[in-house]
DNA sequence: ATTATCTATAGATCTATAGATAATGC
DNA sequence: ATTATCTATAGATCTATAGATAATGC
């Protein structure tokens, strides 16, 4: 076997992944971590050499290309239409702890080194902006959406998704749930 | 005078609610706030003495305050009209830093002691939330706006406003020119 | 006398390193 | 021999306190 990743390095990650998602670089200390796992601070560094900086980028970057590998199968498993599209893409980024890109920008990646913070700027982009604008110039070009700026539209998503997973976790419905009720409004807007 | 509020105290403030909205409680360090202002960390404590959560539990909640006179002016000059409400509503937050509820639930709120924790959520929807909550539902009763959940909507809305504000500071374009545009998206939705 | 700063520093917390220990795999 | 932890601790950073200083207002 080339190289197993181990199943503690794993738990590591995945505790790590889901406390700086929630919130943000700053306000977890390896500790935390640490303590979620029933393990000693100290003992993240044999899984880790690099400290918190490269346990934050590692699964930063491990959660934005999942995110990328999500978006593009639930667009492409959508075919051409723009319900089918957003409704997959809501329901992806609902049940998989979407990123707080404007906390992500002003407060995380300031605080990391200039290597892995430009190579998460673009990741930021490329994972999770550009497959949802792509996906709406196609239905623009289409005519089936209407000729509003796609990027802003994308960000729009994403913080609509941000908004859904929250309220999911507060008011305890399922964010299936919450996605048809979402949908109508990204759809056909507020006016009726 | 009885109490004439001083100058320098309102410096103070008004650098700290910069960074506080910018990075959150955790990530922003008395050295920081004090850098800005060209003073020294431990002359905050004059003005503050119940250093930094006094302080960010200040300004928070003078922000959220000013949110709730902002917002409920900006509806009733609007009249009885959703669009109008919406441009209101979204030319306030867009000009005046919008709050990251979910930052705020998620990560800052809860590094702060109880009481005033419960006060600030508690304004948080009362001075965010319900008003924009309470223009949907008179809308809705004039059969102006579709019947979707109304505290959803407000959410969605103080989201969008943040992307819109974000957004503004990034690309460096009129908030007002983004309000136009992210309106039609808003009232009639992504759908041709 | 009051206001608004300063210097110096104690105490707490956090990151990171060094070296020891115990369990498992060959 | 390797894996995965541990204890102990150095060094950095941050909050908070104590007391000094300088400028302004009465």
């Amino acid at each position: 076997m080339v190289s197993t990743i181990s199943a503690a390095r794993e738990r590591v990650q995945a505790t790590a992944e889901r406390l700086f998602a929630e919130r943000g670089y700053k306000a977890v200390t390896l500790r935390d971590i640490a303590q979620e796992l029933g393990i000693r601070q100290a003992s993240l560094y044999y899984h880790f050499p690099g400290g918190k900086e490269e346990l934050y980028v590692t699964v930063t970057e491990r959660g934005l290309q999942a995110h990328r590998e999500g978006l593009e199968q639930a667009i492409a498993g959508a075919g051409d239409s723009l319900e089918a599209s957003l409704r997959a893409i809501l329901n992806w980024l609902a049940t998989h702890a979407p990123v707080d890109v404007g906390r992500m920008l002003l407060a995380d990646l300031p605080a990391i080194s200039e290597e892995p913070r430009k190579r998460l700027t673009g990741l930021l982009v490329e994972c999770l902006i550009q497959p949802i604008e792509q996906m709406l110039k196609a239905a623009q070009e289409r005519r089936e959406a209407r000729p509003v700026d796609p990027r802003f539209a994308a960000l729009a998503i994403l913080s609509l998704a941000e908004v859904l997973h929250a309220h999911a976790r507060l008011s305890g419905k399922e964010a299936s749930e919450l996605v048809e009720a979402a949908l109508p409004m990204l759809l056909d807007g507020l006016r009726a």
